[in-house]
DNA sequence: TAGTGGTCTAGACCACGTG
DNA sequence: ACGTGGTCTAGACCACTAT
């Protein structure tokens, strides 16, 4: 185990065999061992040989794979965790993070009631239908104009009262099948779904918060008046490799109700 | 340099006085030795020891220091780097943070023009007066009911135009000598001058975010029609020892800019 | 050349969860 | 009792910045 994968350009012996890409120069393409052990990690929870909510194989185990210190690996999966894409657990084990989490849901919807409490919301389906991006959607979902896309539209409730409106584009190549009946029969969250049936899992996204007027079509989707006060929500969600595979569009009642936001 | 400040219960030896509180007892009481590390240069910052913008002493240093090693500093400072009280800059040294920078600026002020640019904006003064704490106010700053606050009006142009109306409330004794003149003649950030020349950095806040119609007076101020959809900001910001010490009510005019969230 | 943070290793021991 | 992640150490070397 004294192999030296630590020394990119070091005694004259040019032995690298080690794991990823190790560059002879020094200079212009460095790469930690940790981040070529992260991005082989990363590699094989994209290809599915760890699912959503399995258990990886231990740090030693990795360490012996890769051929590295365990504190490498470590150093790896820490980065990982932060990025909330395993889930460590003492005395357990790491786990590849799901949707299916209390914890991970708030990530993706921060509505709170006006006393802090986080309330339940139930999904009524409206439509799901297969059409072609306009040239809008299709440049946020980098794709070409015209290309297929799958477009949902749903209301949720909170304590039974229409709060929010969400208009979402997927692109169709890789939501094929993607019926409403398969999104009503599904119980938990739509990231959840996405994850188990289609393998593709939202890692972070992107919104762009306005304040503007309920149009009349609306207004009337959410039983508030012409005019009303309405919070927009514009997001991109990316999954592995920073692809671009959800646009939605929300419109948030807010009384009652406010979006919840840390700076830190 | 062989002490054992690892082993809270180990050999027969009790000899532990290195640090903070050693525990004897594994079970209910058990903080890493990083962490009482990290409360310690914590303790520094807060007590003005390392002023914003200065460098800290090396990681050799501080680990002769506390008599650990320059492993279990590094991991205290990367925890402080992660949560923004420190810097590191890799051949020059880890240095105290400041609201000076760039970056730490739009942590706390996420307005972007539709185009995606970060647009410059001026500040307007609009009043600065000392008076007491409603009951609300006085909640949310810890303080008693009629504690003295100081209260700040100002307006933000982007581009020439009325964007934002900020309502600022202080608590009094923290902030004693504040004045409009000083606030005036201050150059840069308003959490720039509070950690200048009040010592009280801002580490955190939260942020409760709705869509409401423009009141008759803040429409006037931000010329918009009465009943304009305003996106409301009320947040709570706290320094060290998660202690509250301002709440702000801003009202954001979102046409041509939007409020800019990543969920990661 | 010297000093700083950044990476990597190897080994020891601890806390936690489960047999 | 055992395996897992979590902590701590000591030492080596690398990359970056300044002098």
């Amino acid at each position: 185990m004294s192999a030296n994968p630590a020394s990119n350009a070091n005694s004259p012996a040019p032995e690298s065999g080690t794991a990823a890409s190790a560059s002879a120069a020094p200079s212009p393409t460095f790469s930690p061992l940790y981040q070529q052990i992260k991005g082989l990690i990363t590699q094989s929870l994209e290809s599915g040989e760890w699912k959503p909510g399995e258990i990886i194989p231990s740090e030693v185990e990795l360490a012996s794979r890769y051929k590295v210190s365990q504190g490498t690996v470590r150093k790896a999966i820490d980065e990982l965790a932060a990025e909330n894409l395993l889930v460590r657990r003492q005395g357990k084990g790491t786990f590849v993070a799901t949707h299916n989490e209390e914890r991970a849901q708030f990530r993706f919807l921060r509505l709170l009631a006006d006393d802090g409490a986080e309330h339940p919301h139930i999904s009524k389906l409206l439509e799901c239908r297969r059409l072609r991006a306009t040239a809008d959607i299709a440049r946020q979902l980098d794709l070409k104009p015209a290309d297929p896309v799958v477009q949902i539209r749903r209301l949720l409730q909170f304590d039974g009262e229409n709060t929010v409106l969400d208009e979402i584009w997927l692109p169709g190549a890789v939501f094929r099948g993607l019926t409403i009946e398969r999104l009503a029969d599904y119980k938990g969250p739509l990231y959840a779904m996405f994850e188990a049936e289609f393998g593709t899992r939202m890692i972070r996204a992107t919104e762009k918060i306005r304040a503007v007027a309920a149009e009349p079509a609306v207004a009337d989707l959410l039983s508030v008046p012409t005019g009303f006060p309405l919070l927009s929500v514009e997001r991109v969600s990316y999954t592995y490799g920073d692809r671009p595979v959800e646009v939605r569009r929300g419109w948030y009642v807010t009384t009652g109700y406010y979006y919840q936001n840390d700076l830190s």
